[in-house]
Parts: structure tokens; sequence; C-alpha cells
DNA sequence: CTCATTTCTGTAAACGCTTACATTTTGCAT
DNA sequence: ATGCAAAATGTAAGCGTTTACAGAAATGAG
């Protein structure tokens, strides 16, 4: 039934309206054009202050915010930066995504985070995500990843670092510390205590460059003490304080058995020791462990584990600023190698009289 | 200077072209208009096989990815979450922050992650941040905040899930559990093994309601017993093992000096257990420590914590079922109330004989 | 083989913002 | 006052999608 004819208002606008004022609304209440308002806001200072007060006051009143579609959609810019890590389930890399994101937010930009859980086909996934997502600016760890990933990230021109590694020669832009050295470093500092025979628990070297690097490094040091290869038996497993204490049960069920074990992070390390004392071995005095990257857990344990300090807030921070850098200019930022150090605590000892 | 007559070509098209393609290079080089290459793509299903292969091919070997502003403008959607929490720094939020976003990325949705360093003023920077990022949705530790923000919430239509806390009378969807009931539990614990003279080392109770929560718990379970007032002696700090031990060490300074110490997190707890430890206290045949959350840090100092346990895991990932429901629905989803319980180690004994 | 349905596909109008360009206003020197 | 340059503001085009609506093609019944 038309009811026009009987003058009964059968239109009605916007019946359910959501109530999200537009750029638009504010131009109308402060009576100036959308283009003096979208000035208002993104030029101060190129308006009158009696135009200016005007906008303000309807920005205000309307309780206004820029539709973020909108602006992505001209600006061909997000503001956003993205981070893929492999987990926030333990604190490894919860403390440096935290001081990159206080760099970032400090900075104007927000932070989306996915995780690969280590593996290299959900990192493939979440970094597709993120680039979908229109971040300006991408977080990664390692190097290690799919050609068509770099040369889909240059197409798109969208800037990257690279954290938890760094390697002199690449030319993309990284923001970490050499695992080879610092591994190195450490079974140099194992090995002059008078261990000769050694376990390594690491995470899976195919996928994991760090990984890679740590055993690497540690192969290198028992080259360089004129060791036999066999001196080190390697058992590669996943990161996590259980797969710690499954792997040193399997290094201490063969002969020889190793008298210090060293581990490819903190976590495995903690699983390692409390194993080990549940098997009735002591640490330090008839196993050595090791673990990397200090984390909070390293210095709590009894006893407190040996481990490579890596500079965690340090590195989030500056690989933001690097991130930044990289995203202003439109080029790679330059690199930065970071040290880290071995932190000596109560799990290392000297190697036990051998009998 | 005219070359045109010359037939020099002077008109370039895109000469430097970021090659990112759009939704009408899919349409030209598929032959189709781009509301067929929009249909292949959203709705599947609805064109001839014929077509979709076409698309498809051209969406292919140009690598189209739909720009997210533009789809975002149009759809008043981003598929987009946001969480702030209080701090990635330690393990609290970490794991169930991992679950949650564990659970958006199975169901297609992105995390925006900000922290508010457990600073109200913070928080509210960070969340209208994440809503001027367009987030659908979003996770928020506690109930505690400014009115305006939840009025701002609704408003904009933003689905909400608060966890960490549960109030069985708010209207706001939660998961979470309920601190009070918690903490008291745990206070019973400690008190049904003798100990009449009690510290507790909280977070700032003024800001924090789930500290807050934890406080009363701890005062109700006192007065239960008709133990007096002032067998109870709180300190508020902040959240961090030094804290817990300055806060320790402030403890012990007083007479009567507290036979158990209770904490409002794990974090506090260790500090508080390594502190003792120092000032030649064993913990716990001269004092009791208790820690609250059950972070992987509880099991693994030593004495191991008896503390609270969180379902930090199974909270965020009910979190995000429920937050995507009430986004999906336009409403608020059905609050989930989460088990807690007490896990007894070996940082809680009876009280010491008096004297 | 037609014609009426049904199923696909194309056209074009939003979505809310920024910005080049056009127009008006202001401030200043005369 | 008057004219002019400089400063402020307005107009309108476009950014890359989605989606009513209209129009074309396929299908099936007669």
């Amino acid at each position: 039934m038309n009811l026009d004819h009987f003058g009964v208002e059968t239109h009605m606008e916007n019946p359910m309206k959501t109530d999200v004022p537009t750029i638009a609304d504010v131009a109308r209440r402060a009576n100036v054009s959308t283009a003096t308002v979208s000035r208002c806001l993104n030029t101060p200072g190129i308006a009158r202050p009696k135009t200016l007060e005007k906008v303000m006051e309807a920005v205000r009143a309307l309780g206004y915010t820029p539709n973020f579609g909108a602006r992505a959609l001209v600006a061909k810019r997000t503001n956003t930066v993205g981070a893929v890590i492999p987990t926030m389930d333990n604190a490894i890399f919860a403390r440096g995504l935290q001081a990159f994101q206080e760099a970032m937010h400090e900075r104007g930009m927000t932070l989306l985070v996915a995780t690969s859980q280590y593996r290299p086909d959900l990192e493939d996934e979440q970094i597709r995500t993120l680039l979908a997502r229109g971040a300006d600016g991408l977080l990664l760890i390692g190097y290690q990843r799919d050609e068509r990933i770099y040369r889909e990230l240059e197409r798109r021109r969208v800037a990257l670092v690279i954290t938890w590694s760094f390697d002199g020669k690449s030319p993309l832009t990284s923001v970490g510390f050499d695992n080879f050295k610092a591994m190195k470093t450490l079974a140099n500092e194992v090995l002059s205590r008078g261990h000769r025979s050694l376990g390594m628990i690491s995470a899976d070297t195919q996928s994991n460059d760090r990984a890679r690097g740590r055993v690497a490094g540690m192969r290198s040091a028992i080259r360089d003490w004129n060791l036999p290869e066999n001196s080190l038996r390697l058992v590669e497993t996943v990161y996590s304080i259980d797969a710690g204490r499954y792997a040193l049960a399997e290094l201490m069920s063969h002969e020889p058995k190793p008298t210090a074990v060293m581990c490819g992070n903190d976590v495995l390390a903690v699983g390692a020791v409390r194993e080990a004392s549940r098997m009735g071995y002591r640490v330090p005095e008839d196993l050595s462990v090791t673990g990397f990257d200090d984390i909070e857990l390293a210095n709590v344990t009894d006893p407190a584990l040996t481990t490579v300090h890596v500079p965690h807030r340090d590195m989030g921070y500056r690989a933001a600023l690097a991130l930044l850098e990289s995203i202003r200019s439109g080029k790679p930022a330059a690199s930065v190698e970071l040290a880290t150090d071995v932190r000596v605590r109560a799990s290392l000892g000297p190697a036990p009289k051998a009998g």
C-alpha cells in the first residue's frame, strides 16, 4: 500500500544510524568544507586560528575520528607494522617485542602480531596476511625463508627488518647478533673447563637458521680445540621444557655420556637441568648445562643457568628505529650488529674427573 | 620544447609503476568486469566455472591481493581485533595472548597488540588507537576503566571481551575467573597451616581491579578465621622481580614479622623468595611464600611456588570464541567463568613454632 | 525454434578521506 | 579607499573496493 498521497512520511533517513560521524558531519557543523577539516587535522598551522577553533570544537563535540580505511586508501600508508615471531608462549621473544611495540607506539605506529610456531609454512602465511592488512613494514626473525617472500616484499615496497640474527654480507636490514660467534664463545668457555665429551640439544637446524648458526659455532669451537667430530652428540627437538627433558635423557642413555650439555635456548636448558636432577646427576658437579638467550627463567632456576645474554630490549628498540627509518626513506636502513656476552652462572662447572 | 610533432613519445604511463595490481588490472586481463572479479573472490560458486577459471588465472599471474583500505572502507569491517594487555615483558599475559592469536588466525582475523604498562591513561590511549585502526573487536584485561571508553565502544558498535576477571553481575562479556574467590581459597590454604601473621605484596589496588579483588579475598579469609585486621600487612608495589625483593625486605623489617607472605603474582613471589633466601630465611621452614598465575616460572624456581593456577590458554582461546561470536552477532556474547585451582608446592609449609 | 525463466555479468554509485586546482578573503602598501 | 600579492578556503576528482540494479546469456518448456 502506497501512502505517499496521504502525505504520510514513509521514508526514514538512517533508521538505525550508527552514529559514527564522518568528516562531512564535522564540516557541516563547523560551517567549513571537508578540505578545511582535513587540513586542520593533518596540517595544523595552515588554518586561521578562528577556523581551527571552530573545527576542533566540532571534532570534539561529535567525537570524530578519521575513518581508517578511507585514510589508508588515499594515503597508501597504514601506520601499521607487522611482526611475525615464532611464539609468545615463552618469554624468548616477548621482551624484545615489548620494546619494539613501545618504540612504535611512541612514534604513532600500531603493531600487528602473528606467530609462526617455528613452522616455515605458517610463517609464509602469516607474512602474507600482514601484507594483505597493509602493513607498512615487517619485523621478522632470522633470514631463512622462501625467496618468493622477499620478492613480494620488494614488489610491494614494504620495509623489512630482521632480528635475532646478523649476517654482515646480507643486503637486508638486520638488527641482531651473530649466533655462530655467540655460541662459539660459550663453547670455548665450556671447553676451557676441561669438558671433552659434549652433548647439544638444538632446535631443528634445517628450518631454523639461528639454531643452525649455533650448532655451527659449537662445531667450530670443537675443531679449534682439535677434538674429534664425534666428541659432540647432537639431539634436535622442539623448544619446550619437556623436550629438553627428553633430549637430556636421550643424551645420557648412550656411552660415552657427555659431561656438559649445551642447549639451543634457556627453555631447553631448564628442562635439561630438571631431568638431570631427576636422574640423580648433580649440576654442575656431575654434569654442566648451558642455555642461550638469558631470559628471566635463566636467573631464577636452581642452579642458575650459564647462558648467552641477548640484549632483548635493545634489539627490539633498535629494530623499531631501523624499521621506521626504512619506511620513511623507502630504502633499507643500516644494519646493526649487537654484542652478546656469556653469563657464567652456577650450572657450569669444571669437567668431573674421569671414572 | 614540444616534441610531439616529431612523433616522439613524451608521455609515459606510470614511469615508476609500483607494480601492485588492482582489481581493474585483474578484470582487464581476465576480460571481465571488476564486479565479476570481486564476486569470484568473495562469493565463490556464484560465477560460471569458465569465468572463475579465467579470473583466478589472472589473479595468480598478477599476484593480486585486494587493497585493505578500500575493502575496509566499503565493508566497514577490517577483520582485525585488538588486544590491550598490561605488558609482554613477562609471561603473565603472553601465553593467553598466544592462544587468543592462534584462535583468531584460524578464523581469518588478525591481531593488533598494544600494551598499557598497567597505566590507565596509557590504556585509554591504546584503546583509542586500536579503535582508530578500525578494530572490529577488543580484548581487554579487567573491568576497570573510564566510563567514557565503554560509551565509545558502544557507539562504535565494537565488540568487547574482558578477561582475567569475572563479575557475574556485569552486563559486559567476560571470559575470566573470580580473583576474590581464587585468592581467598589460597589464603584459606595458608591459614589452615597455622599462619597467623601474614604479609601481602600486591600491585596497586586503586587502578587494578584484579589486584583489588585478590586483596579483598585475602581480607575476607582473615575475617572468616576471626583474626584481627592487623594480622595482615599489605605492601603495594609494581609487578617485577625486584619490586618483590624490596617489598619482602620491607615486610621483614617490621615486627611482628609475617610467617607467610602472599604475593599478587608469581613474578613478585619469585623476587620475594630470592630476597628471603638472601636475608637468610629458609623457605618454607622460616617463611612461606605464595604466588598467583602459575606461569612457567612458578614451577621452575627452587623451592617451587605454591600458587593459583590460571588456565591461560583456555582463557585466551575461549575469549577469542566469545569475541568472534559477539562480532558476528553484534551483541555481547555469553560470559564464561573459568575455574582456578590452588597448586600447593614446596614454597608453602606449616607456620613455624613461635619463638 | 520461441519465449519465459533463471543465472551470470556489467554499469555505476557509493564508502570517507586527501589534495590539486580554483576561488575567495585578508593584509598591506599606496 | 584601492589594488595586489599572499594566505585561507572551497570544489571536485580520485583512491580500490563492493553491491544495487540493469542488462545479457543460458536454460528449459512448449
